[in-house]
DNA sequence: TATATATGCAACTATTTGGTTTCGCAAAAT
DNA sequence: ATTTTGCGAAACCAAATAGTTGCATATATA
């Protein structure tokens, strides 16, 4: 079972819940009245974003609250930073060759 | 068929691709040369990649080289910022509930 | 022209996914 | 003490996904 932090956020629903748990936790209840599917559902997306540690739960009573775990979403940041790093360093090899050519030949 | 970018870069195959692609643009069999899996399931997730505007072909001759779209990634930048907007501006809120409480009862 | 190469596309399959319904349990409310 | 509420877990289902194999087509090359 493949579970990391890209597939995490690959569901719209999940990344809804993400946006809201955002502002304050939430209990599964709370959460499903803001969508169209039931509890048991969101509950699923819970577990999924618990396993991700993008989220993590506290007991109150009855009650259980989810919280995010904003600091995880870096990983995600991390693998864009790497795929700009590349893509730009493309670019700067790119102006060498254009200065290469414009300055006299050395050799 | 959902297909948006969360979805392109859930996979980590597709991942790879576009850290590949990053560097330069490749023909398929260049990029399955990478992968242990076959030309074919290369050419899908290509196809993933391209309806998700993360990658755009151009034919050379009887070569497709396919070449990333960087600025697309900026997309799940959007989001991402947004989650850690509301994230923030939770703990100001707070820090200004703890100023109330320090400061004098106005009532 | 005949052959090899580079590729896309369609059919098929196993697995994963998101969802529902049903159940059981523990905490609160009556 | 009984009922209601909030929750997770399991069984089940339809759809999507990642992969395979087997084509068809166009462009090089001999």
């Amino acid at each position: 079972m493949r579970r990391d932090v890209f597939q995490a956020i690959a569901d719209p629903t999940r990344r809804a819940i993400l946006l809201l748990l955002a502002s304050q936790a939430m209990t599964p209840n709370a959460i499903a009245e803001h969508f169209d599917s039931t509890r048991q559902a969101v509950s699923k997306h819970l577990k999924i974003l618990i396993e991700c540690e993008l989220l993590h739960s506290k007991q109150e009573g009855r009650e259980i609250f989810y919280e995010i775990e904003a600091k995880k979403l870096n990983e995600i940041d991390k693998y864009l930073e790497q795929v700009k790093k590349i893509w730009e360093r493309r670019f700067n090899q790119l102006d060498d060759v254009l200065k290469t050519l414009k300055s006299p030949h050395k050799k």
